[in-house]
DNA sequence: GCCCGCAGGGAAAAGGCTTTCACTGCGGTA
DNA sequence: TACCGCAGTGAAAGCCTTTTCCCTGCGGGC
């Protein structure tokens, strides 16, 4: 590998003159000197030593995140955002997935405090660990009382700087929702109960219910893995325990795929007889059949600004940022079914589909109810 | 920030013993000193300067890996693999997007040669640009020609280890599959055309076509970016031009959901009046509705493969290893319809669907029809 | 009682770069 | 003419670890 000696000893210039060429310095270098350095950087095809100059110059050049998973599209989304503006200063953006272990987890804060990084961005949902959340602070601590900047997406744990989704009125909204168009007897797919992000939407959810006279027991929430896979599981579960409800509240999207999946291989019509709301509003969300009735969080704009929070000059009083949530209507939600039983079918008119039993899709329904029923 | 000299003046030792400590040398130190080591790391939280250290040890301890986008659910499947086999061996992987933007991958190349990677990963589709591969084949072989090694998934330009997704055959499979099934006329949503990707999958595809006597014209042919909102884009213009299409062959999975979801939003019905096919199976393939009918790549696999390949030592001739492509039947295709148009309906049946246009999904259709028709 | 060998520890070099500081001419001012 | 200042360059001091090499005792074999 050439290094800068080599290329100053070719050019016959000091390591120094080489350097200041190389890197644009303010120090003038004569035209003659400075044309034999960049010859001989080309005929190296020297590249400099990222390492040795982080460790020469004094500056960070590097911002790192850790996420649970990047190809789970809710941090894809966040991660856009982080990059757009960690890039928009030339910063390097290291991506750590932690899988959702907490050790892990820890593990990366050090790597990431060893590579120098100038702000460490803890992006996903905490945990309810009470041990885990205090060795997470004191290794942030002691990042930041050495200059590092650190903000976190989404986690109530820690005291500096914090992007917080309102999950909780996102909950609020799903369920004021359901109760609107009728339901009654609701069940929740729900991610990890240890997550805080499960329990603040699902504390938003019971808010709503109680407020429209509703509970929500906790035999019909079932938890499982935050994942398309943990949405079949639970869904089938659910269903299996509880024949008689009328929705699915899937506390995030790719849940809500799981469970759109499983209904559609029970042959349970969606939304004619099972309604099924998500929670994200990830981009895949407008594409699936029916498309899915989800809660917004502006994800992309949720990194962003978690960059920016971390990346602008430290205030003594720390920042939070609540982001809205917003209910996104589309076709998996419509108008509880009425009381009287509808599978077992009441022996409507005879024809064609009547052998059939009921599928995924009811082509009867126009894409969007212009009036809907009011509350009960 | 505390370093390794603050950690042994606290304990009273000099920073070789620290080190020894630190990193279990396989020197022997007294109990005593290494517990009072062990001490002053833990009261300084001290974390060792992963770039000093990079610099001095020999042996390097990154890979990186450079994909068009790791949001994109092909390279994140890819990534994944390749962090599997890195994370067994203890490497870091460091992921760069280059947004299929060329001269940001030159760029990387250097900037992973700066980080002193002992790998670089090149993923996702090459470009028809000579001037542009031979550039970055320079920039690799400078690499190479200081110990680093190279394997990429899916490019021809280069001369070292490959792993190669059979694109072509799995545009056969595509063009048969079509043919057997009836279909005459066919259109294709296909990605940018500069990428081999596109013509490697387009060029087996119109083998297929001609084994069967079928042409493929040009404009049957629409590029759009590799994304969903490209195969909205592709598909609306290849409809407009050429209304009695009965397939359509999208070259990867999110340019099909793009293609889903324009012939949903102009009512036609898929599979029953137009069949669409994707290619790479990407996890969301099976829930979309249709379940999409795609060509399955093994991705994680490829990346697993690719990793393996770069980090085992060194052969004297590159090796290549071709992956076979798969074809996976779903729901969005079907027979081609008879050749009396189906649109306009034919006076059918009267009842309380014969006022309403085709939907996009068809409730009569069994999810997989078990007898297919005999090809024409 | 001597010397050898080894356990245990420290000094110092190496690794590649940046940057401060010092040095050399040179043009310009007093 | 003597000096000041500055443009242009190089020497060398870091930055933080790791690791080689060397030194000091000590125990054991003869």
């Amino acid at each position: 590998m050439a290094t800068l000696s080599d290329v100053a000893r070719r050019a016959g210039v000091s390591p120094a003159t080489a350097s200041r060429v190389i890197n644009g310095s303010s120090k003038p270098v004569t035209d003659e000197l400075r044309e034999r350095v960049l010859r001989a950087v080309a005929e190296l095809q020297y590249v400099p030593n990222a390492h040795a100059q982080l460790l020469a110059r004094a500056h960070r050049t590097a911002v790192g995140v850790i996420v649970h998973d990047v190809s789970d599209p809710y941090f894809a989304e966040i991660t856009r955002g982080l990059q757009r503006v960690a890039g928009d200063r030339g910063l390097l953006l290291t991506i750590c997935n932690s899988y959702r272990d907490p050790d892990r987890e820890l593990e990366y804060v050090e790597l990431l405090r060893g590579q120098q990084v100038a702000a460490i961005i803890l992006a996903g949902s905490g945990y309810h660990d009470a041990t885990f959340t205090r060795l997470l602070n004191e290794k942030l601590a002691a990042y930041e009382a050495t200059g590092g900047r650190v903000a976190v997406i989404g986690r109530h744990e820690h005291s500096g700087d914090a992007v917080m989704p309102d999950n909780r009125t996102g909950g609020r909204l799903v369920g004021r929702e359901l109760c609107e168009l009728g339901h009654r007897t609701i069940g929740v797919v729900a991610g990890p109960q240890v997550l805080t992000t499960t329990t603040d939407r699902l504390a938003g959810l019971r808010e709503a219910l109680a407020e429209h006279g509703r509970s929500l027991p906790g035999h019909r929430v079932r938890y499982a893995e935050f994942d398309r896979d943990g949405g079949v599981a639970a869904t089938a579960a659910l269903l299996d325990a509880e024949p008689e409800l009328t929705a699915v509240v899937a506390l995030n999207d790719s849940m809500a795929i799981g469970a759109l999946a499983l209904l559609r291989s029970r042959s349970v019509a969606v939304p004619r007889e099972v309604s099924v709301i998500g929670f994200d509003d990830m981009p895949i969300a407008r594409d699936v059949t029916p498309a899915l009735t989800t809660v917004r969080l502006p994800l992309v704009e949720m990194g962003a600004r978690a960059m920016s929070l971390a990346l602008d000059p430290a205030v003594p009083q720390p920042r939070t940022e609540l982001v809205a949530a917003e209910l996104v209507r589309r076709d998996s939600t419509g108008p509880a079914p009425q009381l009287m039983p509808v599978r077992p079918r009441a022996g409507g008119p005879a024809g064609p589909t009547a052998a059939r039993p009921p599928r995924a899709s009811d082509p009867d329904r126009p894409s969007r109810p212009t009036a809907r029923p009011p509350a009960p």
